[in-house]
RNA sequence: GCACCGUUCGUCUAGGGGUUAGGACGCAUCCCUUUCACGGAUGAAACACGGGUUCGAUUCCCGUACGGUGUACCA
């Protein structure tokens, strides 16, 4: 690549950041990365009716999130500014203009009941797909039809109009793909698509050619759903005559459904319990809230990991990757073609991973800031502890309040299964005898001492170790399945333990 | 409908004219353990189908099927 890297991510305000856009926007950021090029955040508002309160701030907060460091954009600035197109309209019409000069473009004058009429006419004719196009803009009233000096007239009188792409009738258009390779369009089957609306904002065509030249873009990386419209694209370099220009385009395979069933969409996730935002959206139209990765407790760094695989690996066997890493060994060249279903086992899986990986100190911060949310106040030495308990056993930091329940409450009820399998007289007494000698005891109850005492009953009674265990665990922690109950016990303390033991005696039934 | 893209275990994928088709998630079994988890070991599990080309095809070509995307004055 000897062209500078300057690569693009370009959401549209619309809503909160879909999960495949936070995708796109990493590819592009690791490409920027490893070409030590620049990363341009760009915004696409140019559809003023679907421009949403808040969502510019939401890109910004869940890039920020993930991790991916913008070098330009409307926030930071940078010498293409501005770098919202809303703001760059006037700039568009110029290059419209230019182009109806030259003959690419032309005005179009047609209402939208006028075209629905004449789309009407064609279906009725046996058209499957009317398009205003090579055959049928001779038809309608544009440009091309009418009379220079008619043209004049409903433009000065202000007249609404639209400025359409004149797609030429017969010819093969080919879109050289980084993943793909040659795709080949036949131009017939384009229509002339809208470059300028009514409202003299640019469309997604125009605009995004427009900026990507003006802002010397070299790689366009986006998903597959632009393949299609590629050529228009092409077409548009070409006639501005920007060929030498032109970025290289690679087209992402999409993250589909876990069933495969269409694009990964809100309803799904909803319905199969996950997030398809990084961070929680609310909605301020319609007062309603969607669930976020951030929210859920998954860390950043585990979902790069889990997006970036979500079509492409390295070629080797490994699976974690610090951002650092990606930068070096990520390349477009091992980008996959197919769609991608999404698996929130794995993304689960690498939280997890990237848990475990954090030392007690880090996880403690985390485990406090969750306390600190949901108005817990714990000790940073009780705190440190929890972790060091249940570490092993935690995929979601919030895992160490609803995993150590029973660190921080004294069960009230107990489960039942355990209770008529395990409980048994012998248990009471060894659970008496032991309350007393921890009561009356002179040194620390850490785990040790804990398992040294209950050995010494179980030795004096001839009873098995083993055989009474469940039971103890059962009247502490109210279940039959959880962490070392040694460590559960020194964590407690021996009041804890003894009004514990107390309260099981009282209220579970013996056998 | 039409255009385009795609198709290796359930999922993410490696591989690529001759392989016991490899790894990971998930699942199962076993080991470790006071239990559960962690960890370790093992196992079940895939080249969509049909034609070519070839000594040989999962790999190359064509077709079919299936899936996806697009077909807006949305991006």
């Amino acid at each position: 690549m000897d062209r500078k890297v300057r690569v693009r991510f370009a959401p549209s305000p619309t809503g909160g950041l879909h999960i495949g856009g936070v995708r796109t926007a990493l590819y592009n950021y690791l490409i920027a990365k490893k070409y030590n090029g620049t990363m341009i955040l760009r915004i696409e508002d140019t559809d003023q009716t679907r421009y949403v309160e808040g969502a510019e701030e939401y890109i910004r907060e869940a890039l920020e999130w993930i991790g991916i460091t913008l070098d330009e954009s409307p926030w930071h600035g940078g010498e293409y500014a501005p770098y919202r197109q809303s703001e760059r309209k006037a700039i568009y019409k110029k290059y419209v203009e230019q182009l109806i000069k030259e003959g690419h473009a032309y005005y179009a004058f047609d209402t939208e009941e006028e075209w629905d009429k004449k789309r009407k006419e064609l279906e009725a004719a046996g058209v499957v797909s009317p398009q205003y196009n090579s055959i049928t803009r001779m038809q309608m009233k544009n440009s091309l039809t009418l009379s220079e000096e008619e043209v004049k007239a409903k433009l000065t009188s202000g007249e609404p109009y639209v400025v359409r792409l004149k797609v030429p009738r017969k010819e093969d258009i080919r879109v050289q793909d980084m993943i793909r390779g040659w795709v080949v369009f036949h131009s017939s089957l384009l229509d002339d698509k809208v470059l300028l609306k009514s409202d003299g904002m640019p469309t997604y065509h125009l605009a995004n050619v427009v900026d990507d030249y003006l802002m010397e873009i070299s790689h366009v990386i986006r998903g597959e759903e632009w393949l299609p419209s590629a050529p228009i694209h092409i077409l548009l370099y070409k006639y501005f005559g920007w060929e030498q220009e032109m970025p290289q385009f690679a087209h992402l395979p999409l993250i589909l459904n876990p069933d495969g069933n269409g694009k990964l969409s809100k309803r799904y996730a909803d319905q199969l319990g996950f997030p398809v935002f990084p961070l929680q959206w609310k909605n301020p139209e319609k007062n309603e809230t969607m669930a976020g990765y951030r929210e859920e407790g998954y860390l950043p760094e585990a979902m790069v990991n889990f997006l970036v695989l979500l079509g492409w690996n390295a070629g080797t066997e490994q699976e974690i990757f610090s951002i650092q890493e990606l930068t070096n060994l990520f390349s477009i060249e091992r980008i996959g073609k197919s769609g991608t279903k999404f698996d929130i086992n794995k993304a689960k899986w690498f939280n997890q991973q990237y848990l475990k990986g954090k030392s007690n100190e880090e996880l403690t911060q985390l485990f406090i800031i969750d306390l600190n949310k949901k108005g817990i106040a714990l000790s940073q030495d009780k705190a440190e502890k929890i972790v060091s308990i249940l570490k092993e056993r935690v995929t979601f930091v919030k895992d160490f309040m609803t995993e150590g329940h029973y660190l921080f409450h004294a069960p009230t009820i107990f489960d039942e299964q355990v209770a008529s399998k395990k409980w048994n007289q012998q248990v009471v007494d060894v659970l008496l005898a032991y309350k007393n000698i921890i009561q009356s005891l002179d040194k620390e109850l850490d785990a040790h001492t804990a398992k040294e005492l209950l050995n010494q009953i179980t030795d004096q009674l001839s009873i098995k170790f083993g055989s009474i265990m469940q039971g103890v665990r059962l009247a502490i922690t109210g279940g039959g399945a959880g962490a070392d109950l040694m460590e559960i016990i020194a964590f407690l303390g021996e009041k804890e333990v003894s009004e514990r033991i107390d309260y099981a005696i009282t209220h579970l039934k013996v056998v």
